[in-house]
DNA sequence: AAAAACCTTTGATAAATATCAAAAAATCAG
DNA sequence: CTGATTTTTTGATATTTATCAAAGGTTTTT
């Protein structure tokens, strides 16, 4: 018998399977596999997945919505220095890799689906399945490449210029992000962008 | 018998084998390959390594001083994005990884000496040692945090505290890379640093 | 539907940083 | 060593952006 519940598994593991299924040929053990390990999650809007201050050991795929990194500075202002949109990966990657404790909160921006896999499994998955190394190694390339990304919009262009180009990089997505964290990813106020957004309207 | 340049490659060909250490243990046949896929090169200081809008299809290692990577922005100001130090490998980064043409040029900084890997034959390498895989991860997820560590100095902080990071985090360079070069990977002008630079004094 | 909480805009002013031009200092090449 | 080139500093001013405070909007909760 189906559960509802199973039916929203079966999706989500579908979705993993086509998203891992980019960076490598999946066998039918391979899925099997991947099935047994990623663990079903549901996890509330706000909900935060990783919190400053602490280890992160776990990865999560998610298939919709969004999260947002955030920290404190040394004001005591809130900063938002990343965003990822689904299907993707989402951990605190500098903490899930280097075991130290982690110095971004990271929040989901929708109730949302996700798979769990323990950095323990991900670590024996390694072991077990040289072929998830190169998985991990694509991923680990596309995560460097998209900070790169951010980074590049960041130097040296005055704030309305990348406010454009996020609006071009990104345009399902921005103007349903409240603007107060976009403000912050772009390096300004808010009372800057919401001024920058007047003016091109 | 050993000439001065064999002397030279076989001191580079031993620091790659213990940078390569750190990620994984390297057996006899490894190291034996290893020799014979990478090409002695002796590069010039302001030599470009890779170019803007040419496609990077090269990885250097490099065992001596240091790389800086810069573009020029759309008012045609040359911006300064990064700094590898070695003992490091140098690649353009996302055009290596992409096949797409560079958006940036990398340039030596001091003579230097590289051993070299063409883009086939790391994919080769690939191929038949999975174990390189997990070296190619592994660099990977550092790049990912070395951008990852740039990008959270440059988000909401001014720019005399950006600077005193950096100090910290590299005491040995920051003092001998001209101070144009560092303004704008910090986000400012030089006019800007060489104030902050004498209020500190 | 009203209250509460949250998010965005507006205005006045202050602070940080950029720009432009030129002088001083350091480095390089012959 | 010395003139040429490059890099850094300085000064005056303009521009951008931040800050603070308050008012409008929106959304969520009860």
């Amino acid at each position: 018998m189906l559960t509802f519940t199973s039916v929203l598994v079966l999706n989500m593991l579908e979705s993993l399977h086509s998203y891992l299924g980019n960076f490598v040929q999946l066998t039918d053990a391979d899925i099997q596999m991947i099935n047994k390990i990623f663990v079903y999650r549901k996890i509330k809007k706000n909900e935060l997945i990783a919190e400053d201050g602490k280890v992160c050991n776990r990865l999560l795929f998610v298939n919709n919505g969004y999260v947002r990194f955030f920290h404190f500075d040394d004001n005591g202002t809130e900063i938002t220095s990343d965003f990822y949109f689904a299907p993707t990966f989402v951990t605190t990657y500098t903490s899930f890799l280097t075991g130290l404790p982690s110095h971004v909160n990271v929040q989901a921006m929708c109730n949302m689906e996700a798979l769990e896999l323990s950095k323990n499994d991900l670590n024996e998955l390694y072991e077990k399945y040289p072929k998830f190394e190169r998985v991990g190694r694509l991923i680990a390339e596309s995560v460097a490449i998209h900070s790169e990304e951010h980074l590049f919009m960041l130097l040296n262009q005055p704030a309305g210029v990348r406010y454009r180009k996020l609006l071009e990089k990104y345009p399902l997505y921005i103007n349903t992000i409240p603007l107060q964290y976009i403000a912050s990813y772009l390096g300004i106020t808010q009372e800057t962008l919401s001024r920058i957004r007047k003016s091109k309207a």
